[in-house]
DNA sequence: GGAGCGGATGTCAACGTTGACATTACACTG
DNA sequence: CAGTGTAATGTCAACGTTGACATCCGCTCC
């Protein structure tokens, strides 16, 4: 009954078919130039034929540095609807390249993350982009060692120091850009809605909004100021406290998941403050409210192309990218 | 200058420091019973100190079927949020059972979905979980036959017959239960906007549409269908046509993309029909509609354990498994 | 005290491929 | 026509691990 599979067809077998060396159906099928073109045509043939492919776990082991072609990602926590786009960003430039993309989700937990890295690392992924949770990855300096290339996104790498590569968002910069649009509209009381200042996300954001206040000649009024918030829910209640007991004229909110709970509250609805809000979402055009569209998937694409640079050049000098986040007033776009 | 990096660590590493031979190690690592407890703790700890994991390609390329201890999931299109969780129900199995993900993006195109699997197959995962968009897949029944598990999710198998393992969701019995809503609620004139009838997905939806009305003695008017959208921008617009044409007084929604766009619509705002979407999105809540859940995070879920299920016996009949999708009326819930 | 046993460990070859190097075939040169 | 060069192909071993099987050791039992 439970007779076993066949055996998948090998090399081997293109070889006795069509009377070549095992060498030289590997390297037809490779597209080595060393093989000439009519005998590369029949080989080609035959190995479809038969629905041969080579064993890329057994060219993997053959490779100097034992790197299978894939690359592996851990996201921080899936739930991040910032993810999605970004990773699809990686997918692009990886399936170009032809690798294969291992994810993770490390559903924000530091020890998670450690043992996906570490799975990453047993199937000898030629590099990791990791989205950090953990805020000491020390340890991955001495994997570093062995020729993986390692490159960071969302935030730099937490207890690296500068010695990696990384992509991030113009964080400061654009919550500046963002806290100004309200203040060229008059706005004056602009509440501030964030969560924990731990990443370095977190911080230049409120760097960002802090700075915007003082170049226009105003002050932090902590009344205004609603932290440490994670959930949704978190969001919401925060929102309604603070519509009915600070008054604010607007409100910028750090990120996504505080906004939707923001849209949520009952003081929202009746007082329609002016928002804007980091990272895009798709019904933002209907509340009219403004973004600051940190376009994932071009920090995706960003990430995984400094993997493969640094893959190629092993001695270059690390990279910090910025991309830039767009401020798209009362609305959004498509990308 | 561009100096070799260092071999990593092998099993040989620990072997020697701890005067044992390489399989013992190996033994010892995997757990092997039939090693000495205080061997195995004196190796693993040597283990950890030199930071040896084993290497899995390897090991991979000496197990039966050459199978890594990964899996490979095609998803049509990452865009689609359905995605997200999805991914996050097959990442919650698949590393309580120690298995990798790998992922590939088909971007809608048969043609990349068809190079994703080969690649899948040539990194030897174990398994394969495809949420399909070609619409013949026969060529997989060939790949089956070397012993790789394949489940599919979010429509069955085109081209296969019944031979396969599937995951989809309660489309005809769910749709129908929201249509049944709103009859329930007095309305009579619900319109339908929906995406292609090509997958199995959106035929059972519509069917469900269609029995609902027929058992409430009504007949389908074709004035208050919209068929065929795509995008966002496509259901917008179709919204704003049908509101203002046909009158409905309320609108079902096939999927999430085109309830967006009906949200976007001038039409919406001005009629604020009752409406049922299939898909939950996280405002639903603040727009007061309803929203069938379909749990695309336990439908990964479920995915995936099939597709143990299935590799852990190969010969069990195939599987059909439905996910109930619930009514969320006026609102929504988290998972 | 030798047979028998079971637990712990070791030896060897093989998985499918490719890098290094060897060989062959053939054309071209003087 | 020997000598040289180059393109095309082949041989062999190795990558790091584990399955199959062998060995060794100490113990029990008669």
């Amino acid at each position: 009954m439970a007779s076993e599979p066949p055996r998948r067809p090998r090399l081997e077998d293109v070889a006795a078919v069509t009377g070549v060396s095992i060498k030289t159906v590997s390297r037809a099928l490779r597209g080595d130039p060393k093989v000439r073109e009519s005998t590369r045509q029949r080989i080609v043939a035959e190995a479809d034929r038969l629905g041969v492919h080579v064993n890329d776990v057994a060219a993997g082991l053959r490779r100097k540095n034992q790197a299978m072609t894939s690359i592996g990602v851990t996201l921080g926590d899936c739930t991040n609807p910032f993810f999605a786009p970004m990773l699809r960003g990686i997918h692009s430039v990886a399936s170009e390249r032809g690798y294969l993309v291992l994810t993770a989700d490390a559903q924000n937990d530091p020890e998670l993350e450690r043992r996906a890295i570490r799975s990453f690392f047993a199937h000898r992924v030629a590099g990791l982009i990791i989205a950090p949770v953990g805020n000491d990855l020390g340890y991955l300096a001495n994997e570093a060692r062995f020729g993986s290339a390692i490159v960071f996104v969302d935030s730099p790498p937490p207890g690296l120091g500068e010695s990696m590569d990384s992509v991030t968002t113009t964080n400061a910069a654009s919550t500046r850009a963002g806290i100004e649009h309200l203040l060229a509209k008059g706005r004056r009381r602009i509440a501030y809605l964030g969560h924990p200042r731990s990443g370095s996300g977190a911080l230049e954001r409120w760097a960002g909004y802090v700075a915007a206040l003082e170049a226009a000649g105003l002050t932090v009024d902590p009344g205004l100021v609603r932290d440490n918030l994670v959930s949704e829910e978190d969001g919401r209640r925060a929102a309604e406290d603070l519509l009915e007991s600070a008054e604010p004229d607007a409100v910028f909110v750090d990120n996504n998941r505080l906004c939707t709970g923001l849209l949520q509250s009952g003081g929202y609805a009746r007082r329609r403050p002016d928002v804007v809000s980091f990272d895009r979402f798709e019904l933002a055009a209907a509340f009219g409210i403004s973004v600051i569209d940190s376009d994932p998937y071009d920090v995706g694409r960003a990430g995984a192309q400094l993997l493969f640079d640094r893959l190629a050049d092993p001695t270059r000098a690390p990279q910090r990218l910025e991309v830039p986040a767009r401020l798209i007033v009362n609305g959004t776009a498509t990308y």
